[in-house]
DNA sequence: GTAGGGTTAG
């Protein structure tokens, strides 16, 4: 298109459609949003009524500039329409990110007597897909096959797209299939397409059809390819791809480069993701940082990921939502609760606080670091949270064992119009179940299909198994088990073996425990069970087979160890370890603690020790194990007036959990011990968890 | 002689 300046339009230029047309179509092209306006204004100044031609250029000129509202008084004003003219006007919508307006056109444009020819359909699917709105697509789609156009290039592709992007894997196949003429851009919705939905070998077999019939493939299918590559978590066919793409020169593509970190990352090739653009190249750009950073997370290395965002920020990289709810989620597996809440700050500061992704996450984060109320805090602050944000608040709440908050929450999503999903049920099943609420577990468990049409799966099922053992009811348990549609997993013969545990039945415990073994023939925590079970029956001769099946399968018992975060440090201790370099103090404080405890009616519990051994020497032990040291660190090491919060990587003993309560009282103040399995909040001598859990 | 397509990260 030749660009034609406005001052070397000839004298009575206006009088010109066809000139004028080809000024007003350079203005759009080159988004001129001032002189089209300009120029605008001088038709209507020297009087002349442009004809319906120089009136559609012009609604597309102000489309294609944004300004979607003077283009919609314009088409308002015309004195007459054409397909053309409502076509502008569909894809103006599109374009604008106005997909409702589209639609909405889309029909009006059918009800004034016009039939659509292609461009208005690929422009209304389009639409339809930004909406997800497989239905309305799907009429879109047979009004196109009775006129002929689906199988159009543009319409077909734009169909099988957004047949793809709704999860019609199969409708867009037959779309697709049906194309006499395909092109990089119908491959590339195919390609796309299985990517997403996360097919990630289909994805790359459609590549290679596609090559096979020798279409070159573009920037935009490459980055789909490395997309699908880095879901399936290898990085082989990638690095392939990666030469193909430097050969073909894409590579310096910023969307190409993007893709290339991010599938490197995925695959937890770190040192490639950070050879694709090198980690101090100012190619390095937000996209492909976050990426990176995710690839640390991933791969459980946070302190790298960490460390990558300061030096990214070093090198004057704006972190985005995406940067700090991947780093946040990183603060919240680890319960690192000092760099969350730095992080926390910055996202109030840069004013991504309203982001569903990142409040979500603020909230999860603080749940998991133990602190509720600061959770509450964020999730009140929320304007409209999203359903995540629901889910989160509530797994929060069945974390700590707050039934009754967690049904209040669940009552407030339904009653306020949330539709709740099989995520939000877990989390309320558990918190039923942690709380003892077994009634009215039952009774949501119930609900599901009848109420909210959710088929309760395998996780939903165990929160039952879970809710009844814990109660006690070990033989409702069975029943349900026997009643159930398939087998439980691993989740779920466990609980029902915990409770066993808890409970002292022996002959149930020995089924699950054996059931458990054949799902999971390496996990410790099984053998230590059962051998558990043994012990507290006193069938030494039990526990001591129990024992010598774990030495023959080499199945060692995973060490208990507790952690406590003094500022940005953390510091771990393992039963009996005396490594730290503060052990005396922590030593004495242990012992003065024992003693303070003893006075006021603390006996240790010896039974939580299944070993036939001296009892003063099960006291030692108990006294030793890790969640006390750790307790006693952080009583010499944390201010008064912060929280202390201990986390563990098994669940807290049974007498450690009884001493904790006498050690609350005396030292007066709130000890918070996150353990596998949930958090306990010792204050004043009480649990939170009312020694439920 | 106007109007139409697909990309990277939670």
């Amino acid at each position: 298109m030749k660009l034609v300046k406005w001052r070397s339009l000839p004298a009575g230029a206006l009088q010109n459609s066809t000139t004028l047309a080809h000024v007003i179509q350079s203005y759009a092209q080159t988004k001129q949003l001032k002189k089209g306006k300009q120029l605008h204004a001088q038709l209507i100044y020297a009087g002349r009524e442009p004809c319906i031609f120089v009136f559609n250029h012009l609604l597309n000129m102000y489309a294609k500039c944004g300004e979607i509202s003077h283009a919609c008084n314009l088409f308002d004003e015309m004195p007459q329409r054409n397909l053309v003219s409502w076509t502008a006007m569909i894809s103006g919508f599109s374009q604008n990110g106005k997909f409702q307006e589209a639609l909405e056109t889309f029909s009006r444009m059918r009800t004034a007597g016009e039939t659509p020819n292609q461009f208005a359909f690929s422009s209304a699917v389009q639409a339809t897909s930004a909406l997800g709105l497989l239905a309305f697509g799907k009429q879109i789609h047979s009004l196109s096959l009775k006129l002929g156009f689906h199988v159009e290039l543009f319409v077909g592709s734009n169909l099988a797209d957004m047949y793809s992007k709704c999860g019609a894997l199969a409708d867009a196949c037959r779309v697709f299939d049906e194309m006499p003429l395909k092109d990089e851009v119908s491959w590339n919705a195919m390609i796309d397409g299985y990517a997403k939905n996360g097919d990630f070998c289909e994805a790359l077999q459609a590549f290679r059809k596609m090559r096979l019939e020798g279409v070159a493939a573009d920037q935009h299918v490459f980055c789909s390819v490395l997309s699908a590559c880095g879901g399936l978590k290898e990085s082989g066919f990638g690095k392939s791809l990666h030469s193909f793409i430097v050969k073909f020169g894409f590579e310096s593509e910023v969307f190409v480069g993007n893709a290339l970190t991010d599938m490197y990352s995925k695959a937890g090739d770190m040192e490639s993701a950070s050879l694709v653009f090198g980690i101090d190249s100012e190619h390095m750009n937000v996209v492909s940082c976050t990426s990176f950073i995710n690839g640390y997370v991933e791969a459980g290395e946070i302190e790298k990921a960490l460390s990558t965002f300061v030096e990214s920020r070093r090198q004057g990289i704006k972190p985005n939502e995406f940067t700090y709810s991947t780093l946040i989620k990183a603060c919240a597996s680890e319960a690192m609760l000092e760099q969350g809440s730095q992080l926390h700050a910055q996202v109030i500061q840069m004013h991504f606080d309203d982001d569903p992704f990142v409040y979500s996450v603020l909230v999860d984060m603080y749940g998991k670091c133990g602190l509720v109320e600061s959770s509450i805090r964020v999730f009140e602050g929320i304007d409209s949270p999203t359903e995540i944000a629901w889910n989160s608040m509530l797994g929060v709440f069945a974390q700590h064992g707050l039934g009754k908050e967690a049904i209040r929450i669940f009552d407030e999503m339904v009653v306020g119009g949330m539709k709740p999903n099989a995520i939000t049920f877990v989390s309320l099943l558990m918190a039923c179940s942690h709380a003892g609420l077994v009634e009215e577990g039952l009774d949501y468990f119930n609900s599901m299909k009848k109420m909210y049409r959710i088929e309760p799966q395998q996780e939903h099922y165990s929160c039952v198994i879970d809710l009844l053992g814990r109660a006690g009811r070990i033989e409702e348990a069975e029943e349900f088990v026997n009643k159930m549609p398939f087998e439980p997993n691993a989740f779920g013969w466990c609980s029902l073996l915990g409770a066993c545990r808890t409970h002292g039945d022996k002959e149930r415990g020995e089924v699950a425990a054996e059931k458990l073994m054949e799902l999971e023939p390496d996990n410790s925590g099984t053998h230590v069970l059962l051998s558990n079970i043994y012990a507290s029956a006193g069938q030494w001769e039990d526990v001591k087979s129990v024992r010598k099946m774990m030495r023959d399968k080499n199945v060692k018992k995973l060490p208990g160890y507790s952690w406590v975060d003094v500022g940005n440090k953390t510091h771990v201790f393992g039963a009996e370890d005396w490594s730290h370099p503060q052990k005396r103090e922590i030593y004495e404080k242990l012992e003065k603690i024992s003693n303070e405890i003893r006075e006021v009616g603390y006996v240790p519990y010896t039974a939580a020790i299944s070993c036939n051994l001296d009892e003063s020497l099960k006291e030692r032990l108990l006294q030793n194990h890790s969640e006390r040291i750790a307790v006693a660190f952080a009583l010499i090491s944390i201010p008064v007036g912060k929280p202390i919060i201990v986390k563990k990587n098994l669940r807290i003993c049974l007498d450690c959990h009884y001493a904790m309560k006498y050690i609350s009282k005396v030292v007066e103040r709130e000890i918070i011990v996150r353990d596998n399995s949930r958090f306990h909040h010792f204050r004043d001598g009480m649990c939170s968890c009312g020694d439920y859990w």
